[in-house]
RNA sequence: GUACCUGUAGCUCAAUUGGAUAGAGCAUCAGACUACGAAUCUGAGGGUUGCAGGUUCGAUUCCUGCCAGGUACGCCA
């Protein structure tokens, strides 16, 4: 992996597959000049799959000799015919029907771990470098508490957004509130006829959920009433100062509470820019669309249809005048292509906005935008015993998970670290439970439902925040002993070694962090790296159980502690991606 | 009715996007602290990958049909 200029400096540092790749394309090319699959296919190294077949594999041979109906093993042999292997190989050979498997050398491990730990980004490409991506996620709506079905796209989405950032994107994320919906004819009626200021003033968003509520059960019950939210709605909409004061109002107060827990989870955004930022802009992009003859009459609504697209049709005008989010989204990207000139905007929400965005995204397109447009969805969150909604009153509020995950943790730490000053276990405690809640969501494929239980969700043993933290805090506990008992010595000046296997194991887990960030960020998926920390912090644990450190000789001691503090790096490093902090002592 | 998603060990989830003997955690059972943190480690049992076909050297992965669950389908976001 080490690229050194004649001078010893790094000039630059691939990952072993990414080297191995490159070895092989030009002997593939060689081998299949006429290959009908494609050589970047071909050519491409992944992990081995089990230890026996080395460290990197290649399976693409048999792919190509299959539709060349050649015999694959003899391609395979041929390839590696030559035999003038990378500098970082053992030894490379042909293996069950045709696969090439390479084995490194120690050295090469041992030198990869060494430029990890020299490196600013732990070996990782700037692959993002360069491009520019909108990131939207958390999105709350205005007038409702944050429950636990709201902490997915925030914690998904913010692991997204540093995850580009770290691959060196020019990130701006945005948080698009729902500020600007037909909620707020409701909420208004509910604030006119029903409002407890002692109550707004104790729990302000408890108050104005409640109000909601209840002004939308009379809504449905009584036809006048849902006349009357309508025309307050008109009236905020046309710009009544009355109710546009009370609009502000309900955003400050929202704005508030979502701020506060925005700030424990470590989440910031670049934009806050709710769905109002462009109500001036709707009528006109609906304009526009119609002369365009995109979009047309129908049923008294303007309507965009997408039958070449095989979709059903966008609304983008409601017959009684008013715009509703297609339009809004529609003009949120114009915007933001024209401000920002993104490569890519992402989009961030559950499961049952799919076909909306596929409706707007396709509007876009007929509108000339050719920015790629993604959109992230997760599945929803559950309890038990099924779906939760306001209305049923059997939702689980965030900050109540939080504090939960908190008092958890803390008796955790009390009990395991009684030694600990009071203020540092609470502070371990926030952390510890934090990183708990968030590795529960993180650490399972976005695209499944999650169905929420208090013991998953705040789970500290096994695979868990805790485990890797607990990892981080043992790495800095035997080498805070090393600098006591050793004074003199410098593990950080001292080449790594690797000699026995478990040291191995630990270094070729280590040598697979950036191969695990691409593409977690590339699939859009931080299980992968939360499925490969926790694998590199099992290899670790594995290691300390195996292996002495303090009391083994001088030279030994010192590479051990050394690989000991890059292990630490890389899982500091991933554990922040995913935004789960790592105290020094839990 | 149409579209999308999910179905893997008792439970919760993986499986490098078509690769080799399908892997982890929890739970169960058996071991390991007079060493550097036992929030740990070592090992065992546990599988017709919902069912039935198909594609090919090779399928949890792709195609078709069923079954079960979830979600969405013009004026909510």
């Amino acid at each position: 992996m080490p690229c050194r200029s004649g001078l010893g400096i790094i000039v630059f540092m691939r990952p072993f597959e990414q080297i191995l790749t490159d070895w092989l394309k030009p002997r593939l090319a060689a081998a299949f000049p006429d290959s009908p699959v494609p050589l970047a296919k071909m050519a491409v190294v992944v992990a081995a799959a089990n230890p026996e077949f080395g460290d990197y594999q290649c399976n693409g041979i048999m792919g190509a000799a299959k539709a060349m109906r050649r015999n694959p093993r003899e391609a395979a042999e041929t390839v590696l015919a030559g035999a003038d292997l990378p500098d970082c190989v053992e030894k490379a050979e042909v293996a069950g029907a045709g696969f090439i498997n390479f084995f490194l050398k120690n050295d090469a491990l041992a030198a990869a771990a060494g430029e990890i730990a020299r490196d600013p980004h732990c070996g990782v490409p700037q692959i993002g470098a360069g491009k520019t991506v909108v990131l939207d996620y958390s999105s709350p709506n205005v007038a409702k508490p944050m429950h636990i079905g709201h902490i997915r796209s925030t914690v998904i989405g913010n692991a997204l957004d540093r995850l580009h950032r770290f691959l060196g994107y020019r990130v701006l994320s945005d948080n698009h509130l729902g500020d600007w919906g037909t909620q707020f004819g409701i909420i208004i009626m509910g604030f006119r006829n029903f409002v407890d200021e002692a109550a707004l003033r104790e729990t302000p968003v408890e108050e104005l959920e409640r109000i909601y509520v209840k002004s939308y059960e009379q809504s449905k019950a009584d036809p006048e009433w849902l006349a009357a939210c309508r025309r307050e709605l008109v009236k905020l909409q046309g710009g009544d100062p009355d109710n546009l004061a009370l609009w502000k109002r309900f955003i400050a107060l929202s704005m508030d509470e979502f701020d506060k827990i925005y700030k424990r989870l470590g989440v910031r955004f670049d934009l806050v820019r709710g769905e109002s930022h462009y109500r001036d802009q709707l009528a006109g992009l609906v304009a526009r669309l119609a002369e365009l003859g995109l979009a047309r009459e129908s049923e008294g609504a303007q309507v965009v249809f997408l039958e070449e697209e095989k979709l059903l049709p966008c609304l983008i005008r409601k017959s009684d005048g008013g715009y509703n989010y297609a339009t809004t989204d529609i003009a949120t990207v114009l915007n933001r292509v024209e401000e920002f000139k993104p490569d890519r905007i992402v989009y961030v929400t559950d499961e049952r906005q799919q076909l909306h965005f596929k409706q707007f995204f396709a509007v876009v397109r007929r509108l000339g935008v050719t920015t790629e447009l993604v959109h992230v969805w997760f599945g929803l969150m559950r309890l038990p015993e099924g779906t939760f909604s306001t209305r049923q009153g059997n939702v689980i509020k965030l900050e109540r998970l939080l504090d939960e995950a908190e008092q958890r943790a803390l008796a955790l730490v009390q009990s395991s670290s009684p030694e600990m000053p009071a203020e540092t276990q609470k502070e371990v405690a926030r952390a510890v439970g934090l990183g708990a809640v968030r590795y529960a969501d993180l650490s399972q494929n976005p695209q499944t439902l999650i169905t929420f239980t208090w013991d998953k969700a705040l789970a500290l043993n096994g695979n868990s925040a805790p485990y890797l933290q607990y990892a981080c805090a043992r790495i800095a506990s035997v080498r805070d002993k090393y600098r006591d008992r050793f004074p003199a010595g410098d593990y950080e000046a001292a080449p790594i070694r690797v000699e026995e296997a478990a040291g191995r194991a630990l270094a070729l887990r280590l040598a697979r962090f950036s191969e695990a960030v691409i593409r977690a960020t590339e699939t859009y998926r931080p299980n992968v790296l939360a499925d490969y920390l926790y694998d590199l912090s099992q290899a670790y644990s594995s290691y300390y159980q195996n292996v002495p450190f303090l009391t083994a000789p001088e030279g030994v001691r010192e590479s051990r502690l050394h690989l000991s503090a890059v292990t630490e790096r890389v899982l500091r490093q991933g554990l922040g991606l995913l935004g789960i902090e790592t105290p020094e002592r839990i």
